[in-house]
DNA sequence: CCCAAAAATTAACAATGGTTAATTAACGCT
DNA sequence: AGCGTTAATTAACCATTGTTAATTTTTGGG
């Protein structure tokens, strides 16, 4: 069930937790790889899965009428992942969440594993400041659709995560900005003259 | 201290609380009463009130360089309001938050009442509520501003609060919508037009 | 009730983004 | 390495928005 690599890697991540807590919860837990681009979730989905990206790339996006994918928000390795409408809103997953890269998760049923954390203080108080920056995240991404201009949030993005540029796809990354990819495309050339001088 | 009027009110709003909780409660609490205009909380302002909109209205806006103002928020009756930076991220607020209406809120501070809030496990849980409130409110919001055009993030604003039209000036409507004043009145226009045929 | 100030509308123009289609470049698979 | 597929770029054209300034409307205070 764990060998020594699980152990130290759940040591390492939840160190601060009590042991039995850790215990319980990596019983829960199980390895999951994902190959480039697999379906992780499908839309329609009900399993609560909580998700550690140990490795790799997760993009949620979801299908427009006219079948144009529009990304929605991109996670990597050391952030969780979940279905927000199954997780939080215990609804039917609207959207479709894909490994971009070969990915790999440590994963719980967060059905299964909520009478452990709320039995924890430590698993609580950790649920809490991850609702926070979930949270902070989005009022972050808000201010950019408010405050600036779709070439301002490219630069933003490339600022705050310089490699995403070769790990996703420019149609991806255009959805995510709000944008059509041929204007990504254009801004990216505009950067690029203005540079120049 | 506690007249007729407000024990219904707390009566009424946290009816499922430990009445020895709820009393601790309310003795931090007090009522706070905002002219049309006034300004509720300062930028650089650290102080971690947390308040309940018995009536009215807050506009939480931030300033740019160039002096424009860009409304982020609107918060009304029976919501909660809080300075994001301070209270969640303990910061100096970046954002101005000014009544639009005449405005009665109930306040506490949440640095103060948070033990309270700790060891109740009610109001533990109404906090992890409203966290999930707030975020699911966020990415709504962001969906609309990667799923939508302007005009349906109007539609769907005035769908989803039709009294906003005659409560805030369309200036500041716009900017909540990410677009200007001026394309704000056009947009209107446009549907006007469409719906005459 | 009137007047001054603020807000909303409108128009003209510039800048930007959306859309489509064609071309080029990059990628992935065998 | 080569080939077929997919992605990215580019161009042309259209639609929409941003910007500014002038005009009209609305609002609120005296």
């Amino acid at each position: 069930m764990l060998n020594a690599a699980d152990i130290n890697f759940y040591l390492s991540v939840f160190r601060w937790l009590d042991l039995k807590d850790m215990m319980d919860l990596a019983r829960l837990a199980h390895t999951k790889e994902l190959k480039a681009g697999e379906i992780y979730i499908q839309p329609g989905s009900t399993s609560q899965k909580l998700a550690y990206i140990k490795a790799g790339l997760i993009r949620t996006y979801s299908l427009k009428e006219n079948g144009d994918e529009v990304t929605l928000m991109l996670r990597w390795e050391n952030q969780f992942v979940a279905s927000f409408d199954s997780v939080i809103l215990a609804k039917p997953s609207r959207f479709i969440y894909q490994a971009l890269e070969a990915t790999t998760l440590v994963e719980v049923d967060y059905h299964k594993a909520k009478h452990i954390i709320d039995r924890s203080p430590e698993l609580s108080a950790a649920s809490h400041t991850f609702l926070l920056h979930m949270l902070g995240d989005a009022m972050d991404r808000l201010e950019g659709f408010v405050l600036l201009s779709p070439e301002e949030r490219y630069l933003k993005l490339v600022h705050e995560k310089p490699d995403i540029n070769n790990r996703v796809p420019d149609k991806y990354l255009a959805t995510l900005l709000g944008i059509a990819p041929g204007s990504l495309s254009r801004i990216r050339k505009r950067i690029a003259l203005q540079h120049k001088r």
